[in-house]
DNA sequence: GTTCAGGCTTGGTCAGACCAACCGGTGGTG
DNA sequence: CACCACCGGTTGGTCTGACCAAGCCTGAAC
């Protein structure tokens, strides 16, 4: 303690708790205050560090830790790109589940999906807006329109539910069922090796798309229900 | 293997991605088989990287990811700590949500968890053995005499759920609910100032533990969102 | 116009150094 | 004997500077 005389020749306190942390959320604020979207590129770590007045371990930390988050993505000799859109206010709440359970069954994995896939399913027949429906329409067409011409539709199929989870209103839906699909297809080595794999469930889409343009969360989630049921049968099939 | 005719000078191919991410898996699995639990500590960060043959950068980067994703803690001066055990078959889904204020962000997690929720004593009514049933009624009878006696009841409540993730048959209920109902709580700073939050939800747990000792899903599924209701009522009050 | 080689940029890694907080033992003091 | 101030070693935190490898981009050669 300084004597009374001179109480104190300015000793700002540093940081109390992580330096890292606050690199991380000034990032954060530059990238919602920059405005950019997923894909876009951040300057490079030279001339953020330099910005910042930070030395470069203290800025590669901090975009270590974002990139934990699923938030940026490095590419070594391009850039650092955003990933997900962030702001200074996002809060991060990583989840981790042992993933040795799933290898030997995608059966808990489904069951999770399906509380999840029903729930935004009932979420976004209440709360769908107009821009909502014609999305989700325009995508409903486009699969419809590939599974009769080539047999198949993945990621039309994908394209289709992502619209859903957009029209949940809740971000975490997509997130969570996004990286659920992920692990999930990751599991069997060719999903559309089949051609018919989920065929079945191909009637079913327009019912779950009418009954959340008709605000009917009950029938929103007897379809997703029906969806997922078929899912569950194709995937006991080709497991035998 | 020193090759015949000199093909190749054995150029084993560095990391393709990421050689934070191999570290870090390095210590989930010295985590793992070391049987190091929440709280334990790891060696000193001079060890590691000498054990591991890696520069401080490349660890250090590692261990900063593993903080992001909640399971390290580094304390200086004392070294790092786990928070929650991971193998290195252990699959992060971080998750991001964009909370102006603290109801939005405990809304749209409560979704989730009541898609998850409910799923899962559907699963329990269906699959629930004798020995979970007995588990499930010692564990009530617990939580209503402690709500009787004391007007609350949150650790008694959360011992009777997690009897139910546990007779769903699928580990993954209770991995993923635990970690959600842990950031749930550590949003709202004294859950258990009211002492009446969530009381009104007390009789429907007596409902819900006899559709799922009777096999009845739906009912099941039916008294859970009644809960899930109530709370998602309480904590609109309580914002205001 | 196309191709490709070489240089520049960018992230990835390493090494060494210093700082600040913490921990534990040591010795003095009551 | 109990207590506590002190001090040195340990540990995480940060900075600097250097080099590497992969992407990219420009410009010369064909």
């Amino acid at each position: 303690m300084p004597p009374a005389s001179r109480p104190r020749p300015q000793l700002d306190v540093l940081p109390p708790l992580g330096r890292a942390r606050q690199v991380a959320e000034a990032l954060s604020r530059y990238i919602d205050e920059a405005g950019l979207e997923a894909g876009d590129r951040l300057p490079s770590e030279r001339e953020l560090m330099a910005a910042l007045g930070i030395g470069r371990s203290s800025l590669r930390e901090a975009v270590s830790q974002l990139q934990a988050l699923g938030v940026l993505e490095a590419r070594i000799g391009s850039g650092t790109y955003v990933r997900k859109p962030v702001s200074a206010h996002t809060l991060h709440l990583p989840l981790s589940i042992e993933a040795r359970n799933l290898a030997d069954g995608l059966m808990l994995t489904l069951e999770v999906r399906r509380g999840i896939e029903v729930e935004a399913s009932m979420a976004a027949a209440r709360r769908r807006t107009a821009e909502d429906i014609a999305r989700m329409s325009d995508a409903l067409d486009e699969m419809e329109r590939v599974h009769l011409s080539e047999g198949t539709s993945g990621p039309a199929d994908l394209a289709f539910h992502l619209t859903i989870y957009q029209a949940s209103g809740n971000p975490l839906f997509g997130q969570v069922l996004e990286q659920l699909r992920g692990h999930f297809e990751r599991f069997w080595d060719q999903p559309f090796d089949r051609p018919d794999f989920a065929g079945r469930s191909f009637p079913f889409h327009r019912q779950l798309f009418e009954a959340i343009r008709d605000g009917d969360p009950a029938a929103a989630a007897r379809h997703t229900r029906a969806i997922l049921d078929i899912v569950e049968e194709d995937i006991r099939d080709m497991s035998r």
